[in-house]
DNA sequence: CAGCTATTTCAAACTAATATGAAATGCGTA
DNA sequence: TACGCATTTCATATTAGTTTGAAATAGCTG
């Protein structure tokens, strides 16, 4: 009765453990259990900005854009005429970029430059 | 007043393209203009299929998996031990990512064993 | 300064992704 | 066959991301 049910969630509650597959169960003893397994993993921060970064890739605008500034340092308008899209839009994707530092600008009188940075090289090397 | 708009957007209508700074003018000519950009680029097609990936990788749940997973195989219920989750948030995250191909999965009796693929492995060394 | 252009900002509308819990499926065992 | 367990599916609720057009900024040029 004292596993029932009590309206909150329990936190470590012996999950399904009965058993597990054979190939599972070796390797995880060795690897330490579930403990063992958690302490290899990146920390909660670094799993939070890993998955930033590809949540920066993850739309094909901001592909395109990358693309585009992997071959030269682009105003804005032209981007706006390779792409096809509206300012606003533009504005929004390349303001994505700039924060997880895919790429960086430079006013130039009324225009202002994107160029793409080393980290923005880097992925855009890696699938071409 | 044939370029007042008319409620359908324009297509190709002069931009700004007055002139735009040197630096690139320069280069942009070399390439061959916005049509030399533009060829150099990869196919919409694989614009989307990159933009996919990054995707599949782009949540915190999912980067914790992929993790996991590269330290060695595990059934579903080891996978929630370790992170936490309910068994139907779990499941939805692991097909995300079976369907971009970063893990595959095989049953063995009443548990199903997931395993990092080569492609997913590829992308949980990049950063680590 | 006034007017022009390039770019960004903003709020609202729209769309897509994720979370949640209950029910369904499917395998193994008694 | 009936039951228990691991996992998935489904519908719905919730949240996050994107698009849109109008207005705001800011640098030039005259």
């Amino acid at each position: 009765m004292a596993t029932k049910r009590q309206g909150t969630k329990l936190k470590k509650e012996p999950m399904c453990r009965t058993e597990i597959p054979g190939i599972i169960q070796f390797d995880l003893e060795e690897v330490g259990g579930v403990n063992g397994l958690n302490k290899r993993l990146p920390s909660k921060k670094n799993i939070e900005k890993i998955s930033a970064i590809h949540h920066a890739l993850s739309d094909p605008v901001r592909i395109h854009i990358l693309y585009l500034l992997a071959i030269q340092p682009l105003c804005v308008c032209v981007i706006k005429e390779c792409i096809g899209i509206a300012g606003s839009k533009l504005s929004y994707h390349l303001n994505i970029m700039k924060e997880s530092g895919l790429v960086d600008s430079e006013q130039q009188g009324n225009w202002i430059i994107y160029r793409i940075t080393e980290k923005g090289k880097k992925y855009a090397e890696e699938t071409a």
